[in-house]
Formats: structure tokens, sequence, C-alpha cells
RNA sequence: GCCGGUGUGGCGGAAUUGGCAUACGCAUGGGACUUAAAAUCCCAGGCCGCGAGGCAUACGGGUUCGACCCCCGUCACCGGCACCA
């Protein structure tokens, strides 16, 4: 009987559909499990084989685990607010909403063609109204405790195409689409206070299972940094204040510069004698883009303020102010204090402009370059009191000195910025506000959610950079709901980072109208077990939804800290030739494809054995076919139905090691040693005649890789039940060894022969053994034995010297 | 520049508290079956050498009875961040 893959996969995907094979329970007395992956975003291009190694390796995992015994919850949704369902809709005139619909039946469809066990009574979609319901109602409980505010950001405007852009769609400075020049325009944004929580989510990353690439990228990101703020007094008779975390070198400040952006500059105005040139210099650097002012930091430019000089406290010497767009207004105060002798920076300015370069630590040369170690190497120096310190030394008695004198106070800061939260677009989850003239800002109540998208004739954002719907007036004027007075709704609407930041706990109760989820399932389903997912969700989605989540828990609304008790990360899949797939190079896979030549199985056990699950993996095609060539010969090895319950004399051994080694791999995602196992065990039984007991034990262990094959042939062994349910295999470990042991002999450290003794022989019988040793006897011929070291079972090096 | 990762046959990759390097698969060669081919099954193989043996885990050192593995240095590639004071 041939391997027929279509209908045999055709089939029980029906079966375990209709039976609702994967369900997960909600309050039941079992162990849980959830296993989460990231949710796909619904694109017009279907699945792609990239997303198919993360969910056929978490699809195993959750396989293995409900066979296990666990109550396994493995669900599946779509994340499908987003640009490219806009854009395209714009494009062909078709609601988003029905572009979305279609997209999300073809990854349906997909997902299912490949056999997942997905829980698909609980699947999400984060632009439906019953969902986005409860987006709203947390962005509320975020407003009504202050970490939702406006602020005044910076925005990439089009020129050209006069509209509002994402980051990523300003490509080397300039529009994605049409190429024109993008400048930054300044614009009122919703924000949310993620900083507030900055050091909770790196100190809580000590408590969670993350894979350490995650964490230390996530510190990294949040970069805190604890330094010092510093008052300078002024000639105009105020003060400014500077964020340094090299407090040590404060002798050694000969200027000051401030951000273009800083707000004392117009304060200062009239006693700026060279004003014309400073605004000039602040208009230039306002029209270039982030990617221009950071592009090129070979050239230091800026201009010296005439009229307004400031104080070093050390010294009460009078220094020189610039203004130089190499300071960043987001940062620490937007005015730093020039060190040159120990700043590169700062060196690399005070020699463009000729200011003074003094040296404060003795160790470098800084007529070559700053010196900046921050180590002992260094011993202070034209310092005053701090002469003869190191800089360790040194950084808390400046810090101390600071703070005894009223002139400053330790402080940290952090690179992480607060949350820019408003899209000027329509495709997006709405913001329930309303501005009232008389009342402020008003969340809408809760009965009112959802507040749902209105229909509109346009999504084309306007040309003054508003939201689409802004133009919808019967939607944007409403009564206040505080005053009842006329008040106009909050067009913008969310990023797509909005509905993928706590999605994973509306898997535990996805049909829940009461709340986003029932306090029972959360307190059973918390945390999710284990998340994987893509690298590149590191700093955005999975710092986002920690947010969230933290903020959840201080409103005492979920019963854990943290929302994932362990991340790991799978390796991109490339295509053949080792480049990323893309449509442009015309190498991308397509699941459907390989499917229909293959079979699902052969595409599962080909992605899981393609490579380190961590690294990145190169398609190949010819690979593809042995993987199916491996399936046929255990259709070959299975389909004939054998007798004998127990395990075979000749299989047994090695039956034993492949659970081990199978049940330890899967959960160190090692899947394509899991496989390699199996292959060999397969190999060894074509050597004799397997037993039906033996063949059970192989279809259970390939159930979780090839779900539908070992379904067939477990109902064609006439085992009772489904392979995919049944208890998984429990190994003893002391079937797994060798009653004789090959030990490797060395002389003087090179292998020279192998000897066969009984296991666990002694250092004399092995040493007997290998004196007996044609080879080993040549050796010792005429030596002494100085030494021998016996690794147990393993080898024996003989150390031998020439007799005297 | 800073942080992290990786480097093993013709190819994808195995092997870690330091103990027989190259499992498994691909490609290749040989054999069986076949009128023949495909498919299938079996066997072989790091490189050099007729052989004894020698040389091999990016490169150069070191520690050790013994190093892909640990330490020091160098190179290459990949990822993240990047004027963060």
């Amino acid at each position: 009987m041939d391997y027929n893959y279509y209908q045999i996969e055709q089939k029980w995907q029906k079966y375990w559909l209709e039976n609702r094979t994967y369900a997960a329970e909600n309050g039941s007395e079992k162990p849980k499990f959830f296993g989460l992956v990231e949710f796909p975003y619904p694109s017009g291009q279907g699945l792609h084989v990239g997303h198919a190694r993360p969910y056929t390796a978490m699809d195993v995992i959750s396989r293995k685990k409900r066979m296990e015994g666990y109550n396994v919850l493995f669900p599946i949704g779509y994340d499908a607010f987003g640009l490219p369902t806009e854009n395209y809709a714009i494009k062909n005139h078709i609601h988003p909403a029905i572009v979305t619909e279609t997209n999300v039946s073809n990854f349906r469809r997909q997902l299912q063609m490949l056999g997942y066990s997905f829980d698909w009574d609980r699947e999400v979609n984060t632009t439906d109204p019953s969902y986005y319901k409860w987006t709203q109602w947390i962005f509320l409980r975020l407003f009504k405790k202050g970490l939702a505010y406006k602020a005044s950001m910076p925005v990439n405007w089009c020129t050209s195409c006069k509209i509002v852009l994402a980051n990523e769609e300003v490509v080397d400075g300039v529009c994605e689409r049409c190429g024109g020049e993008v400048i930054r325009r300044e614009k009122s944004q919703w924000m949310l206070a993620i900083t507030k929580y900055a050091d909770r989510l790196i100190d809580d990353l000590d408590d969670v299972d993350f894979i350490n690439r995650v964490k230390l990228q996530q510190r990294n990101w949040i970069g805190r940094s604890e330094g010092t703020e510093l008052v300078f007094g002024t000639t105009a008779g105020d003060s400014l204040t500077v964020y340094t975390t090299r407090c040590d070198t404060l002798f050694g400040v000969t200027y000051m510069v401030l951000s273009p952006e800083h707000p004392v500059l117009e304060q200062w105005k009239a006693r700026i004698a060279n004003w014309d040139d400073v605004a000039a210099y602040r208009d230039e650097a306002a029209h270039k883009s982030d990617f221009e002012r950071s592009e090129l930091n070979k050239d230091k430019t800026g201009v010296m303020l005439q009229g307004v000089r400031a104080v070093n406290p050390a010294t009460k010497e009078e220094i020189p102010i610039f203004v130089s767009d190499y300071v960043l207004m987001s940062y620490g105060t937007g005015a730093v204090m020039g060190v040159p002798g120990h700043d590169q920076r700062d060196w690399e300015f005070a020699t463009k402009f000729g200011l003074p370069i003094i040296e404060v630590v003795r160790g470098g040369d800084i007529t070559k370059e700053a010196f900046t170690l921050k180590d002992d190497t260094g011993v202070m120096v034209n310092s005053g009191f701090l002469n003869g310190m190191t800089v360790k030394e040194a950084i808390p008695a400046m810090r101390d000195w600071v703070t005894a004198q009223g002139i400053g106070h330790p402080k940290t800061n952090y690179k992480l910025r607060d949350w820019v939260f408003s899209r000027q677009r329509y495709w997006g989850e709405p913001i329930p506000l309303v501005n009232c003239p008389c009342c402020g800002w008003v969340p809408l109540p809760e009965d009112q959610l959802p507040l749902l998208l209105p229909e509109v004739d346009s999504y084309e954002v306007t040309d003054t950079g508003e939201s689409p719907l802004s133009k919808m007036t019967d939607w944007v004027n409403t009564t206040c709901p505080k005053c009842g007075g006329p008040a106009q709704r909050e067009t913008d609407t969310m990023p797509q980072w909005a509905g993928s930041s706590w999605y994973f706990l509306r898997y535990m109760d996805p049909h829940n109208d009461e709340a986003f989820a029932g306090k029972d399932a959360l307190q059973y389903w918390s945390p999710v077990d284990w998340y994987n997912g893509g690298m590149e969700h590191t700093t955005l989605h999975l710092l986002y939804s920690r947010f969230w989540h933290k903020f959840l828990y201080d409103e005492g609304l979920v019963p854990t800290k943290e929302p994932y008790a362990k991340r790991t990360s799978h390796g991109m899949i490339l295509g053949e030739g080792g480049e990323k797939m893309s449509k442009s190079r015309g190498n991308v896979v397509n699941p459907n494809d390989i499917v229909a030549q293959y079979g699902a199985d052969t595409l599962r056990v080909y992605i899981m054995f393609i490579g380190d699950f961590t690294k990145a993996a190169e398609w190949s095609a010819k690979a593809v076919a042995g993987c199916r060539r491996f399936l046929d010969r255990v259709w070959n090895l299975c389909s004939v139905v054998r007798t004998g319950d127990e395990l075979s004399k000749a299989n047994e051994k090695e039956i034993h090691r492949t659970i081990q080694k199978v049940t330890q791999d899967i959960d160190q995602m090692k899947f394509n040693t899991a496989i390699a196992q199996m292959m060999s065990l397969v190999n060894q039984m074509y050597g004799g005649e397997p037993s039906r007991g033996d063949i059970r034990i192989l279809l259970q262990l390939l159930s979780p890789f090839a779900p539908h094959m070992a379904e067939e042939l477990w109902q064609l062994q006439g085992f009772e039940g489904l392979a995919s349910l049944s208890a998984w295999p429990e190994f003893d470990e002391s079937k797994t060894v060798d009653s004789e042991k090959t030990i490797a002999v060395q002389v003087n450290g090179k292998l020279r022969s192998t000897v066969v003794v009984p296991a666990d022989s002694d250092e004399k019988t092995v040493l007997a053994a290998a004196l007996a040793d044609k080879k080993i006897a040549g050796y010792a011929e005429g030596m002494d034995i100085v030494k021998t070291i016996l690794v147990p079972n393993k080898l024996l090096n003989l150390i031998l010297k020439p007799k005297k």
C-alpha cells in the first residue's frame, strides 16, 4: 500500500477539527501548559515557510505535553490591524475589513493544512470589535492612571505625499513610496509612560527564563545609566542643568553645549548678540531628519553664543556656551558639559573650535585623543581635592561634594523613551477619548465600548497629516460624556502594537464579554509557560506587552508580575543561496507547493530537521526529498500489520535510547537531533523484524512531528484511540546501556586502538585487555608505563617512556 | 565605535561538567533487483600516503595525560544598538 499523504492528511485534519481534539479545557483538574507562538499579521501573500518553523516547533512541544498528560492551551489568532492592509484598501477601494477577512480565511486554511494542534475555538482577531473593545478598555485604565498623556513629538513628514510616515516607511531618509524629502515635524501625540516601568522591566528579568540574548537586548534598549545632574550658573543670572556619568571630570570642563531645541535659547534671545546665526543653525537642524542628524558623526558643527557664558562651579571660571546638534534634546537635560580631555566627541568638537583641552585624568595622551577609561588605570590631576584618586574613587567623592554644595544630585537616566501611541491612520483601534472645551480629555464610559470605526468614503490620510477619521464630522462631533456639551472625538488611532500587547490573555477566555478574561481563567492559565518568537520583536512587542501586563498586575487584574515564564527564539529560514527570502529575489518558498508535492508531514519533519533551531538555516529542495524518503521508510515499515506487543529483543535497547533522546531533545528544542535518532532507529528496524510493540513506540515518538502519518498508521495497526492522545512512552535508563563497551586506547594521548571489555570494567581489566592488543603491545615493547588514565567505559590513556 | 553570536568534510549539520571528531541527512561512488531506467534495498567514504603512518574542527599561542570544547591574541561573517554625555 502506498503512502497517500493527501488523503491521509485531509482525513485527519477533518477528524481533529470536527471532534475538537485539541480543545483546551478551562477549569480542568489537570496541570496546565500554555504554549504561545506570535500570532501572524495576515498579509495578502499568505503563510510563509518562515512562519512554519516556530509554529511547527511549538506544535511539537504542545503535542508532546498533551501526551504527557497536560491540559494544553495552544492558541492562534490574527494581528490584523496594520498599514499593508490599509494601503491595499486605498489602492483597490475595498474596505480593509473585507481585505482582512479574505486574508484571515487564507491563513486559517493554510494553518490547518499544516496540521497544527491549535484550539480553533479560541481564535482571536485584533480587528474584531469584541476584541478591540478590551484593547480600548485597557487604554482607558492607563489613561485614568495618568500613564497616557498628550505631548508634542516629532513625526516623519513626507513633503511630497503630505502624509505622516511610520519609521519603517522612511528608507535612507526619503519616503519609501515616492522618494520625496522627509522632514521632522512636531505633532501632538498620545504617549504611554513606559519609562515609569523602566526599572521593573529591567529588574524583573532576573525572575524569568528568557534566553540570554533577549535579556541583554532588552537591558541595552532600556539603557539604564547612573550619573549625576549638575547645575552651572550663567552670566544671564540663571542656571543650566546637565547630566553626566563622569562628574569626576568637572575640573576639566572648558565649555558647555546646548541642543538646538533647548528652550533656554528663547529666554536668552535678547542677550544673544549673534541671535541670527543661532536661529539659522537651529532651523537647519530642524530640517535635518533623524537620519541625517545621526548618520554622519564625523564632522561636528555648532555656533558659540555671544553674550551668555556659564561658570564652572569647581574652578569658578567662565566658559563659553555653544549650540550643536550632537547634543540630543531627548536624552538627559538637552545640555552637556564639554570635557574634551576625556570624551571623544567633546575632544573632536574642542579641536575643531580651538577650545582648551585640560587633562584631569592622567593615563593617556590627550594631544592625540580623549582618555576615556573609567577603571583604575588613570589618576586624577589638575582637580583640586580629587588629585591622586582613581576615577573609581573620584566619582563618588565628587558626587558627594556637589550634593553637599547643593549644586547637584545623583540621577538615573534611560535610553528608553515613552511610547508614541498615536497613528494618523484609519485601520487601527479608535482611541476612546473625547476632547471637551470645558472638561478637557474625557474617557468614554465603559458601556459605550467598543467605540467602533466609522464607515468612511476614503481611507487616504488628509494633506494636513490628520487621520482619515477627522473628515468624518458626524463621527467626530459628539457630546461630552461628562458635561453633555458639544465636544470632539480623538481621530488618531492606536498603533499595531496595541492589540498584540495583551492577546495571550484573551486566549485564556476568548468569549467573555464581561471582562478581557475571567478571574478563574486568568488564575488557571497564567503565566504563559513558553513563548517562542522572533528576535525582531525583542525590543518592541515583547517589551510593550511586559509593560501592559505589569500595569494590569498593579491594577489587580492579572495574577502574575510577568506575562511569560519562558522566552525562546528561532533562527530565520533563508532562501537557497543563503539570502533572505524575498519577492524581489524570487527565492520565496511557498508552503502550499511543498505540501502539494510531499505532504504536510514532510514539510514539518524537514523544517524541524533543517538545523539548529536557534540559528539561521538555508532552505534546500533536495534535503526536503530526503525527509520524504524517511517518512516513506516509516510507512513501509509500519503499514504491514505486525505481531507481538512486547518490544523485540533486537530493538529494545535502541528504542529505549530513542525515547530518551527524543524526550530530552524536544524539551531543549533540539528537534534536528531528535529526528536523526528516529532515523537511526528506523534504519536499525530495517535490519530485522520489528514487533507491533516496537512500531507502537515509534509512532508515538513520531506523532508530534508527523501527526497525520502517525495517526493513520496507529489506526492501521489497530491501536486504541488516537496516537496524538496516547500516553507519551517512558524509557528505562538501565535498558539503554550496553553490557560490553568499546574502549578507546590511547598511547601518549594518541588513539592507537580499541578494545572491547565488559561494562564498568576496572583499570586492571582494561589495561590487561589493552596490552593483549597486538598494536598496543607493539607500542609498549621496551617501554615503561609511567601512568595510566582511565575514563570508565570510554577511554584508557597509557603514558609510556623508554626503559632506562 | 559599543554589545552579542557564529566559524567543523563537496553541502546542511552532530559531538560540551575536556575523553574514539565528522552521528543523521543531502550529493557522490559501488553492488542487488530490472531487458533497461526510475524507485527501492544494501555497502563505502575527512584529507595526504601503496603502506607504516602523518595531517585535520577559521588562524597563532597557552594550560592539560588528553582541547572543536577552557585561557590569551588575531581574522572573517551575521545580528542588535549607535553623537545616549
